[in-house]
DNA sequence: TATTGTTATACTCTATAACTATA
DNA sequence: TATAGTTATAGAGTATAACAATA
Protein backbone atom coordinates (compact mmCIF):
# COMPACT_ATOMS: atom_id res chain seq x y z
CA UNK A 1 0.00 0.00 0.00
CA UNK A 2 1.33 3.41 -1.18
CA UNK A 3 1.57 6.43 1.71
CA UNK A 4 4.70 7.86 0.12
CA UNK A 5 4.14 10.77 -2.25
CA UNK A 6 2.32 9.56 -5.70
CA UNK A 7 3.12 11.33 -8.61
CA UNK A 8 0.23 11.77 -11.24
CA UNK A 9 -0.20 13.68 -14.39
CA UNK A 10 -2.35 16.80 -13.04
CA UNK A 11 -2.09 19.17 -15.59
CA UNK A 12 -4.85 21.24 -17.23
CA UNK A 13 -7.94 22.86 -16.13
CA UNK A 14 -10.04 19.93 -14.94
CA UNK A 15 -13.93 20.75 -15.29
CA UNK A 16 -16.24 22.18 -18.00
CA UNK A 17 -16.45 25.50 -16.47
CA UNK A 18 -13.66 26.58 -16.77
CA UNK A 19 -13.35 26.36 -20.58
CA UNK A 20 -16.53 27.18 -20.80
CA UNK A 21 -17.58 31.17 -21.98
CA UNK A 22 -19.34 33.49 -19.18
CA UNK A 23 -21.64 34.13 -21.94
CA UNK A 24 -24.56 31.38 -21.06
CA UNK A 25 -27.65 32.37 -20.79
CA UNK A 26 -27.11 35.71 -22.89
CA UNK A 27 -27.46 34.59 -26.51
CA UNK A 28 -30.16 36.21 -28.75
CA UNK A 29 -31.94 32.98 -28.77
CA UNK A 30 -35.24 32.21 -26.76
CA UNK A 31 -33.98 29.73 -24.07
CA UNK A 32 -38.08 28.87 -23.51
CA UNK A 33 -39.12 26.54 -20.69
CA UNK A 34 -35.04 27.08 -19.52
CA UNK A 35 -36.16 30.45 -18.15
CA UNK A 36 -39.11 29.40 -16.29
CA UNK A 37 -37.40 26.84 -14.15
CA UNK A 38 -34.81 26.68 -11.13
CA UNK A 39 -32.77 24.04 -12.40
CA UNK A 40 -30.93 26.09 -15.35
CA UNK A 41 -30.05 28.93 -14.16
CA UNK A 42 -28.66 27.30 -11.11
CA UNK A 43 -26.44 25.58 -13.57
CA UNK A 44 -25.18 29.05 -14.99
CA UNK A 45 -24.71 30.30 -11.50
CA UNK A 46 -22.53 27.81 -10.48
CA UNK A 47 -20.40 27.89 -13.55
CA UNK A 48 -20.07 31.54 -13.19
CA UNK A 49 -19.23 30.77 -9.47
CA UNK A 50 -16.56 28.14 -11.14
CA UNK A 51 -15.13 30.27 -13.45
CA UNK A 52 -14.52 33.20 -10.65
CA UNK A 53 -13.27 30.79 -8.17
CA UNK A 54 -10.93 29.24 -10.29
CA UNK A 55 -9.81 32.58 -12.18
CA UNK A 56 -9.37 33.86 -8.20
CA UNK A 57 -7.34 30.96 -7.11
CA UNK A 58 -5.17 31.48 -10.51
CA UNK A 59 -3.57 28.03 -9.83
CA UNK A 60 -5.36 25.73 -12.58
CA UNK A 61 -4.86 22.26 -10.62
CA UNK A 62 -6.24 23.70 -8.16
CA UNK A 63 -9.69 23.47 -8.54
CA UNK A 64 -12.88 24.11 -6.60
CA UNK A 65 -13.40 20.28 -5.97
CA UNK A 66 -9.64 19.80 -4.85
CA UNK A 67 -10.27 22.78 -2.34
CA UNK A 68 -13.49 21.46 -0.69
CA UNK A 69 -11.48 18.63 -0.03
CA UNK A 70 -8.86 20.25 1.71
CA UNK A 71 -11.18 22.80 3.76
CA UNK A 72 -12.70 19.48 5.16
CA UNK A 73 -9.43 18.16 6.19
CA UNK A 74 -8.80 20.92 7.76
CA UNK A 75 -12.02 21.09 9.45
CA UNK A 76 -11.54 17.53 10.49
CA UNK A 77 -8.36 16.58 11.07
CA UNK A 78 -7.52 13.37 11.67
CA UNK A 79 -10.64 12.24 9.63
CA UNK A 80 -10.52 8.51 7.55
CA UNK A 81 -10.54 9.04 3.55
CA UNK A 82 -13.44 6.82 3.41
CA UNK A 83 -15.51 9.72 5.30
CA UNK A 84 -13.97 12.93 3.73
CA UNK A 85 -14.93 11.22 -0.36
CA UNK A 86 -18.56 10.25 1.21
CA UNK A 87 -18.79 13.64 2.54
CA UNK A 88 -18.52 15.21 -1.24
CA UNK A 89 -19.83 12.35 -2.99
CA UNK A 90 -16.99 10.67 -4.05
CA UNK A 91 -15.57 7.06 -4.62
CA UNK A 92 -12.96 5.79 -2.44
CA UNK A 93 -10.53 5.68 -5.62
CA UNK A 94 -11.23 8.68 -6.56
CA UNK A 95 -10.73 10.62 -3.14
CA UNK A 96 -7.41 8.37 -2.68
CA UNK A 97 -6.22 10.44 -6.06
CA UNK A 98 -7.59 13.90 -4.50
CA UNK A 99 -5.53 13.39 -1.60
CA UNK A 100 -2.42 12.00 -3.22
CA UNK A 101 -2.97 15.33 -4.87
CA UNK A 102 -2.18 17.51 -1.77
CA UNK A 103 -0.44 15.29 -0.31
CA UNK A 104 2.08 15.39 -3.48
CA UNK A 105 2.26 19.03 -2.73
CA UNK A 106 2.99 18.53 0.54
CA UNK A 107 0.19 20.20 1.87
CA UNK A 108 -1.43 16.95 3.54
CA UNK A 109 0.11 13.54 5.25
CA UNK A 110 -1.30 10.04 6.07
CA UNK A 111 -0.73 9.70 9.32
CA UNK A 112 -0.81 5.52 10.47
CA UNK A 113 -3.36 5.18 13.57
CA UNK A 114 -2.69 3.07 16.73
CA UNK A 115 -4.57 -0.50 16.68
CA UNK A 116 -6.22 -0.48 13.30
CA UNK A 117 -3.59 -0.52 10.69
CA UNK A 118 -5.97 -0.13 7.52
CA UNK A 119 -6.71 3.12 8.01
CA UNK A 120 -4.92 6.57 8.20
CA UNK A 121 -5.76 9.81 9.76
CA UNK A 122 -5.66 12.88 7.03
CA UNK A 123 -4.08 15.65 8.50
CA UNK A 124 -2.76 18.93 7.10
CA UNK A 125 0.93 19.74 6.88
CA UNK A 126 2.56 23.37 8.51
CA UNK A 127 2.89 23.62 4.43
CA UNK A 128 -0.80 22.67 3.98
CA UNK A 129 -1.93 25.01 6.88
CA UNK A 130 -0.58 28.00 5.21
CA UNK A 131 -1.63 27.26 1.75
CA UNK A 132 -5.09 26.97 3.24
CA UNK A 133 -5.72 30.02 5.05
CA UNK A 134 -4.63 31.68 1.74
CA UNK A 135 -7.14 29.59 -0.57
CA UNK A 136 -9.84 30.48 1.94
CA UNK A 137 -9.44 34.42 1.44
CA UNK A 138 -9.45 33.92 -2.44
CA UNK A 139 -12.58 31.76 -1.88
CA UNK A 140 -14.11 34.55 0.36
CA UNK A 141 -13.43 37.22 -2.38
CA UNK A 142 -14.43 35.04 -4.94
CA UNK A 143 -18.04 34.55 -3.39
CA UNK A 144 -18.12 38.13 -2.56
CA UNK A 145 -17.57 38.80 -6.49
CA UNK A 146 -20.27 36.23 -7.36
CA UNK A 147 -23.07 37.88 -5.30
CA UNK A 148 -21.92 41.39 -5.48
CA UNK A 149 -25.28 42.73 -7.36
CA UNK A 150 -26.98 41.10 -4.10
CA UNK A 151 -27.80 42.97 -0.74
CA UNK A 152 -26.20 41.27 2.55
CA UNK A 153 -30.28 40.28 3.20
CA UNK A 154 -29.93 38.68 -0.34
CA UNK A 155 -27.09 36.69 0.15
CA UNK A 156 -28.91 35.53 3.63
CA UNK A 157 -32.45 34.66 1.58
CA UNK A 158 -30.51 33.05 -1.73
CA UNK A 159 -28.45 30.83 1.11
CA UNK A 160 -31.87 30.15 2.76
CA UNK A 161 -34.08 29.30 -0.05
CA UNK A 162 -31.09 27.12 -1.10
CA UNK A 163 -30.76 24.96 2.20
CA UNK A 164 -34.57 24.34 1.88
CA UNK A 165 -33.95 22.82 -0.95
CA UNK A 166 -31.11 20.53 0.20
CA UNK A 167 -32.17 20.17 3.61
CA UNK B 1 -19.47 16.98 -44.83
CA UNK B 2 -21.45 14.67 -43.04
CA UNK B 3 -25.20 15.32 -42.90
CA UNK B 4 -26.61 11.78 -43.43
CA UNK B 5 -27.70 10.07 -39.52
CA UNK B 6 -24.16 9.51 -37.89
CA UNK B 7 -23.77 6.57 -35.26
CA UNK B 8 -21.24 7.29 -32.06
CA UNK B 9 -21.76 5.61 -29.22
CA UNK B 10 -24.17 6.97 -27.14
CA UNK B 11 -24.70 4.53 -23.82
CA UNK B 12 -24.14 5.35 -20.03
CA UNK B 13 -24.95 7.92 -17.77
CA UNK B 14 -22.77 11.10 -19.35
CA UNK B 15 -21.89 13.05 -16.04
CA UNK B 16 -21.10 13.44 -12.38
CA UNK B 17 -24.12 14.03 -10.89
CA UNK B 18 -25.96 10.83 -12.31
CA UNK B 19 -23.31 8.77 -10.62
CA UNK B 20 -23.27 11.01 -7.33
CA UNK B 21 -25.05 9.84 -4.06
CA UNK B 22 -27.67 12.82 -2.87
CA UNK B 23 -26.22 12.37 0.37
CA UNK B 24 -23.98 15.21 -0.24
CA UNK B 25 -23.55 17.57 2.51
CA UNK B 26 -25.08 15.31 4.83
CA UNK B 27 -22.32 13.87 5.88
CA UNK B 28 -21.21 14.60 10.41
CA UNK B 29 -18.07 16.37 9.11
CA UNK B 30 -17.62 19.70 9.61
CA UNK B 31 -18.23 21.20 6.07
CA UNK B 32 -16.03 24.76 7.42
CA UNK B 33 -16.21 27.57 5.24
CA UNK B 34 -18.47 25.71 2.46
CA UNK B 35 -21.65 26.24 4.58
CA UNK B 36 -21.08 29.84 4.45
CA UNK B 37 -20.32 30.75 0.77
CA UNK B 38 -23.38 30.52 -2.15
CA UNK B 39 -20.87 28.38 -4.05
CA UNK B 40 -20.97 25.40 -2.33
CA UNK B 41 -25.09 25.02 -2.06
CA UNK B 42 -25.10 26.18 -5.25
CA UNK B 43 -23.27 22.61 -6.35
CA UNK B 44 -25.28 20.74 -4.37
CA UNK B 45 -28.39 22.06 -5.70
CA UNK B 46 -27.26 21.58 -9.10
CA UNK B 47 -26.35 17.78 -8.77
CA UNK B 48 -29.82 17.51 -6.85
CA UNK B 49 -31.72 18.85 -9.92
CA UNK B 50 -29.24 16.84 -12.46
CA UNK B 51 -30.05 13.67 -10.60
CA UNK B 52 -33.81 14.45 -10.24
CA UNK B 53 -34.26 15.38 -14.07
CA UNK B 54 -32.07 12.26 -14.98
CA UNK B 55 -34.36 9.76 -12.65
CA UNK B 56 -37.65 11.87 -14.34
CA UNK B 57 -36.46 11.25 -17.17
CA UNK B 58 -35.61 7.84 -17.08
CA UNK B 59 -33.59 7.52 -20.50
CA UNK B 60 -29.57 7.67 -19.67
CA UNK B 61 -28.28 9.11 -23.33
CA UNK B 62 -31.08 11.71 -22.78
CA UNK B 63 -29.43 14.07 -20.42
CA UNK B 64 -30.26 17.25 -19.16
CA UNK B 65 -27.52 18.77 -21.58
CA UNK B 66 -29.01 17.50 -24.43
CA UNK B 67 -32.11 17.77 -23.33
CA UNK B 68 -31.45 22.17 -23.68
CA UNK B 69 -30.39 21.81 -26.75
CA UNK B 70 -33.53 20.09 -27.76
CA UNK B 71 -34.96 22.82 -25.87
CA UNK B 72 -33.09 25.45 -28.14
CA UNK B 73 -33.95 23.89 -31.45
CA UNK B 74 -37.56 23.51 -30.39
CA UNK B 75 -38.18 27.34 -29.52
CA UNK B 76 -35.73 28.69 -32.03
CA UNK B 77 -36.42 26.49 -35.75
CA UNK B 78 -33.57 27.01 -38.14
CA UNK B 79 -30.85 28.30 -35.77
CA UNK B 80 -27.48 27.64 -37.20
CA UNK B 81 -25.08 25.34 -35.30
CA UNK B 82 -23.04 28.05 -34.00
CA UNK B 83 -25.83 29.52 -32.64
CA UNK B 84 -26.99 26.66 -30.42
CA UNK B 85 -23.75 25.92 -29.47
CA UNK B 86 -22.95 29.49 -28.14
CA UNK B 87 -26.21 29.89 -26.50
CA UNK B 88 -25.15 27.00 -24.30
CA UNK B 89 -21.48 27.80 -24.03
CA UNK B 90 -20.36 24.71 -26.42
CA UNK B 91 -17.54 24.75 -28.76
CA UNK B 92 -18.68 23.91 -32.14
CA UNK B 93 -17.24 20.28 -32.04
CA UNK B 94 -19.52 19.80 -28.90
CA UNK B 95 -22.49 21.05 -30.77
CA UNK B 96 -22.05 18.85 -33.56
CA UNK B 97 -21.63 15.70 -31.67
CA UNK B 98 -24.86 17.29 -29.41
CA UNK B 99 -27.10 17.69 -32.51
CA UNK B 100 -25.74 14.05 -34.33
CA UNK B 101 -27.35 12.65 -31.31
CA UNK B 102 -30.72 14.01 -31.79
CA UNK B 103 -30.39 13.45 -35.41
CA UNK B 104 -29.91 9.95 -34.66
CA UNK B 105 -32.65 9.29 -32.45
CA UNK B 106 -34.78 11.09 -35.72
CA UNK B 107 -36.15 14.28 -33.38
CA UNK B 108 -34.14 16.87 -35.37
CA UNK B 109 -33.11 17.68 -39.32
CA UNK B 110 -30.59 19.71 -40.79
CA UNK B 111 -32.06 21.41 -43.73
CA UNK B 112 -30.02 23.01 -46.33
CA UNK B 113 -30.31 26.89 -46.27
CA UNK B 114 -30.90 28.66 -49.92
CA UNK B 115 -28.29 31.05 -50.42
CA UNK B 116 -25.49 29.73 -48.37
CA UNK B 117 -24.41 26.43 -48.44
CA UNK B 118 -21.73 26.45 -45.39
CA UNK B 119 -25.02 26.59 -43.16
CA UNK B 120 -27.59 24.37 -41.84
CA UNK B 121 -31.39 25.73 -40.73
CA UNK B 122 -31.70 22.87 -37.79
CA UNK B 123 -35.60 21.67 -36.86
CA UNK B 124 -37.37 19.25 -35.37
CA UNK B 125 -39.21 16.75 -36.91
CA UNK B 126 -42.47 15.26 -36.09
CA UNK B 127 -41.05 12.77 -33.82
CA UNK B 128 -39.09 15.74 -32.20
CA UNK B 129 -42.07 17.41 -31.40
CA UNK B 130 -43.27 14.68 -29.75
CA UNK B 131 -40.05 13.72 -27.63
CA UNK B 132 -39.98 17.60 -27.09
CA UNK B 133 -43.16 18.04 -25.62
CA UNK B 134 -43.19 14.98 -23.40
CA UNK B 135 -39.69 15.96 -22.04
CA UNK B 136 -40.79 19.47 -21.47
CA UNK B 137 -43.75 17.58 -19.15
CA UNK B 138 -41.10 15.85 -17.06
CA UNK B 139 -38.45 19.02 -17.03
CA UNK B 140 -41.64 20.47 -15.63
CA UNK B 141 -42.49 17.79 -12.99
CA UNK B 142 -38.91 17.53 -11.66
CA UNK B 143 -38.16 21.01 -11.35
CA UNK B 144 -41.74 21.39 -9.36
CA UNK B 145 -39.98 18.29 -7.74
CA UNK B 146 -37.03 20.22 -6.81
CA UNK B 147 -38.48 23.06 -5.07
CA UNK B 148 -41.55 21.10 -3.40
CA UNK B 149 -40.29 22.67 -0.16
CA UNK B 150 -40.87 26.19 -1.58
CA UNK B 151 -43.41 27.95 -1.42
CA UNK B 152 -44.55 29.43 -5.01
CA UNK B 153 -43.65 32.76 -3.52
CA UNK B 154 -40.06 31.12 -2.28
CA UNK B 155 -39.36 29.73 -6.21
CA UNK B 156 -40.12 32.98 -7.66
CA UNK B 157 -37.63 34.55 -5.03
CA UNK B 158 -34.91 32.02 -5.60
CA UNK B 159 -35.23 32.77 -9.54
CA UNK B 160 -34.84 36.17 -9.13
CA UNK B 161 -32.07 35.99 -6.79
CA UNK B 162 -30.69 33.77 -9.48
CA UNK B 163 -31.02 36.27 -12.50
CA UNK B 164 -29.97 38.87 -10.38
CA UNK B 165 -26.39 37.38 -10.22
CA UNK B 166 -26.35 36.20 -13.98
CA UNK B 167 -27.62 39.10 -14.54
C1' DT C 1 -8.77 34.66 -46.09
C1' DA C 2 -12.66 33.88 -43.08
C1' DT C 3 -16.53 30.99 -41.71
C1' DT C 4 -19.27 26.72 -40.90
C1' DG C 5 -19.30 22.29 -39.85
C1' DT C 6 -16.87 17.66 -39.22
C1' DT C 7 -13.41 14.61 -37.65
C1' DA C 8 -9.30 13.10 -35.06
C1' DT C 9 -7.15 13.40 -30.96
C1' DA C 10 -5.93 14.37 -26.27
C1' DC C 11 -7.29 15.35 -21.75
C1' DT C 12 -9.78 15.48 -17.23
C1' DC C 13 -12.64 13.42 -14.15
C1' DT C 14 -15.21 9.83 -12.59
C1' DA C 15 -16.68 5.01 -11.43
C1' DT C 16 -16.15 -0.10 -11.36
C1' DA C 17 -13.55 -3.89 -10.45
C1' DA C 18 -9.57 -6.28 -9.12
C1' DC C 19 -5.99 -6.21 -5.88
C1' DT C 20 -3.27 -5.81 -1.21
C1' DA C 21 -3.29 -5.45 3.59
C1' DT C 22 -5.49 -5.70 7.37
C1' DA C 23 -9.49 -6.84 10.70
C1' DT D 1 -15.54 -12.58 5.18
C1' DA D 2 -15.56 -7.67 5.51
C1' DT D 3 -13.22 -3.21 5.36
C1' DA D 4 -9.75 0.56 3.92
C1' DG D 5 -7.07 1.96 0.60
C1' DT D 6 -4.69 1.54 -4.07
C1' DT D 7 -4.27 0.63 -8.85
C1' DA D 8 -5.83 -0.53 -13.55
C1' DT D 9 -9.07 0.33 -16.75
C1' DA D 10 -12.87 2.09 -19.27
C1' DG D 11 -16.36 5.46 -19.97
C1' DA D 12 -18.45 10.15 -20.88
C1' DG D 13 -17.89 14.73 -22.14
C1' DT D 14 -15.22 18.45 -23.40
C1' DA D 15 -11.79 21.29 -26.10
C1' DT D 16 -8.11 22.08 -29.60
C1' DA D 17 -6.50 21.53 -33.97
C1' DA D 18 -6.58 19.96 -38.57
C1' DC D 19 -9.52 19.42 -42.34
C1' DA D 20 -13.20 20.11 -46.23
C1' DA D 21 -16.43 22.92 -48.27
C1' DT D 22 -18.03 27.26 -49.07
C1' DA D 23 -18.11 32.38 -48.88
Amino acid sequence: MRVGGAKRDQSGLGDEAQRRAPRLANSDLDYGLLKDVVGFPIKVVWILGYTLLTRTIDDPPVTPQRFSMLELIGCNPGAQQTQLGAALGLSRSATTITIDFWQDRGCVERRSVPGNRRIYGIYLTEAGRETWAALRQKVRRSDAELTKNLTPEEVGQLRGLLAKIHQ
